[in-house]
This record gives C-alpha cells, structure tokens and sequence, in this order.
DNA sequence: ACCTGAACACCGTTCAAGT
DNA sequence: ACCTGAACACCGTTCAAGT
C-alpha cells in the first residue's frame, strides 16, 4: 500500500533550477527561442510564471545558464596527445555540434556571451588548446575569443538557414554575386572549415613554435 | 503670405520609409534597442503604431532596413591601389567603427545578417578587397564571411562592455583565469587587431599570390 | 523553501475605417 | 497613398499571501 516513507511526507515535486534550465532545453529543442517565454516555460513545469522567480533573477539570467549549459555538453577530445592544431580544430567542430544540437542554440549562446553572461567555457577550450601550440597566454586568449566569434556567428547564420529550410522559406545564399547565387549551396561544412583552416594557418605563421610538443 | 504652391496642397507631412529608418536609428542613437518599439518610433514620428505597418511588412524587415542603414554608412577607403591586406584591414577597422556609432549597432547587424536579412554590403566589401590578393571568388567570399562574423561578435561583445562601463555596471573581463581577471582589462582595440591579422596571416600562408598588383 | 493569484505596464500585429 | 482607433493575444516582472 502506497504508504508515505519513514520521515516527512514530500508534498509535492518541487524544482531546482536546473530543472528549470533542463525544461527550457525542452522548449528550445522542440520549439525554439520565440517559444521560450517565461509563461511557457512555467507551464511544462506546471508551475506559475511567477514561482520562476524564485529559481532565477530575470530572464536574461535563465538564458545565461541555458546556454551554459549548451556549451557544457560539447563533446570533449577522447585523446589528449594530439597536435594542437587538430586538438582546436576539434574544438571548434564540437562547439559547432553543440550549438547545432538545440533549436536556436547558436542565437542562445551568442547573446549569452556578447551580454557577458556564461558561455565562457568555450572560450576557455579554445584558449587551452592554442596553449598547447606553444602561444603565450595573453596570445591564446584573444585569438581564442576571435575564433570562438567566428564559430558562434558562422554556426547561429548555417541554423538559421537550416531552419529556414526545414519550413520551406527561400533564403538567398550569401553571396557576392546576386547572378551566381542563383546556383545550390555549395555546403555548409565547408565554409566553416575553411575559417577554422585559415585561422589556424595564421597562428601557425605568426609563431613557428614547437612542432606539437614541448616548450619550445 | 505663406500660400500653398502650384498645384495641390500638402495636406500633412507624411513620412517615406527612409524616415521612419531614420528615426528609427535616432532612437537607437539615444536609447538603444531594448527602446526600439514600435510604439516608441511611432511616437518619435508623431505617428500611431500601426501606421509603421504601411511603410513596413513588421518589425524584423524594419530591423533589417536599420542594418542595412547602418552598414552603409561604413567609411570607405580613400585610396584603392594599396596593398590588399592594407584594404581589408581598413573594412574590417572601418565595420567596427560603424557598428560601434549606434548603440546596440553591432547587435542589430548581428541579427539581421543571421536571420539573412540585410547587411550584406559589409560582406561584400571584404570580399572585394580579398579578392584583389588574388584568390578565387570561392574563396575571397567564404573567407569575408568568416572575417565578417569575427568583426561582427567581437564588436558586439565590445560594445555592450562599453555599454555596461558607461552605467558602471561591472563585467568581469573575458578572461581564461579568474584570477588574471582582476587586473585592468588591457584595451579592446588590441584584441581586435590581433583577429584582423591572425586572419590577413592565415591567408597569406595559403597563396602566396601576387605581392598586391597584378593578377598573379 | 517554494509557489499561487492577481495585477502592472507593457509588447507586435491586424483591420475596418477615415481622408 | 497614408494614417487612425480600437482591439487581440500576448509579454516580463512584482508582490502580497499561502503552505
């Protein structure tokens, strides 16, 4: 007989506020980011707007860990002996993964980290990694904040063209030329590698450094 | 005596959509986006909220004439036969400055470049100056978007730190350590100039190309 | 500690109707 | 051609009060 346990009876099922950070994926996920109001979200709780208060400050302070959390779940290297230029080059494919598996994830991560708020241990992958290649911190960091840039903006523009696509809107291709864009998408993926590819090449001529390992 | 002209009489100052952008930008001038309301611009026009929806389908088209507006009045170059590295370190410095002359400039951009509305005039310009190094059409243009989008988030994330310090909100730096974080952020141009070379240095290292002139 | 209920001050957008 | 007036269906956030 479905007695209460020992102690005291757990009135009802309350929530953390990574619950909260969990639904919001949900909503995301199935949804997107215009969905993802304070209303809705308390709903999938069966909750009330109002008690998401309790758990987060604001909403801006919700997103914030949203997209922590997106960022958290980027696949990590199995293997640590690498080059380090493929170990960043793994890096920013992962974090491109990552950014892809959420509906408007990209767009989630993007004003996270522009607004200051989470997202950072992106950042700080990206910088450990070009560490590796023998780089001086200060160097690691900022050229890190500059890929982490290129892929969060390169990836939200491939989402939204992916999106766009899966409900049948016409998007011009970004191109040059409005004549020759009248041709199919040449792929995504590539677009993405080649700045990855370039950004590496600049690193590699700006310092010849060790080949992978040792310091110099 | 202030008689009406010729023909017909101009019953009332009515307004083109290139007014309605530019109140728009005034708006965002003075108060930034969160302000920008369609309520709040029809006032600043003297004008109900629902008359915008004559000149403009809905608010993200609008947006997007913002961006456009904003791009466009990016400096250009003086003079067009330097070096073509000289030439997109220019467009790139001279982007930021633009985004940088509007609150929340960097931002709209940012959007409506993702949602491939408008904008586009920035890539273009990146993409011609790449272009005259050499490379293929392919590549200058995949490579300006790359370039693009580091501009883009970076300004951005400049921005609303420039933004926070001037209400003396505090942000901590974007930093790997937190410790090193305490320090005074070292400056923001520097970073930027780093990305703009890691990117001129990784496509050199691709072509080596003609020194500047002439088609290889 | 966690949540309800009700309210406040807004939003973007539509649409018939006016001039 | 350009705009009004009124409405619709929402927002994020606050706050006293409940358990």
């Amino acid at each position: 007989m479905t007695v209460k346990s020992e102690r005291s009876e757990p009135r009802a099922p309350r929530r953390s506020s990574g619950d909260v950070v969990v639904a919001a994926l949900g909503i995301l996920d199935r949804q997107g980011l215009p969905d993802l109001t304070m209303r809705n979200l308390a709903e999938s709780l069966g909750v009330q707007a109002s008690a998401l208060y309790w758990h987060f400050p604001n909403k801006q302070t919700l997103l914030a860990a949203v997209a922590d959390e997106i960022v958290s779940r980027t696949r990590t290297r199995p293997v640590a002996a690498d080059d380090w230029r493929d170990a960043v080059h793994f890096d920013a494919m992962a974090l491109h993964d990552a950014l892809l598996a959420f509906k408007d994830g990209a767009e989630v991560v993007s004003s996270a980290l522009a607004l200051g708020l989470g997202a950072r241990e992106a950042g700080r992958r990206l910088a450990a990694s070009i560490e590796r290649g023998g780089f001086d911190r200060m160097i690691a960091e900022r050229s890190a904040e500059a890929l982490l840039h290129f892929v969060i903006g390169q990836t939200w523009h491939e989402q939204q063209r992916l999106q766009a696509d899966s409900l049948g809107v016409v998007v011009e291709p970004f191109a040059t030329d409005p004549a020759e864009a009248s041709g199919a998408t040449p792929e995504g993926p590539a677009v993405f590698e080649l700045g990855v590819d370039l950004f590496l090449a600049g690193l590699d001529a700006r310092e010849p450094a060790a080949p992978s390992r040792g310091a110099r």
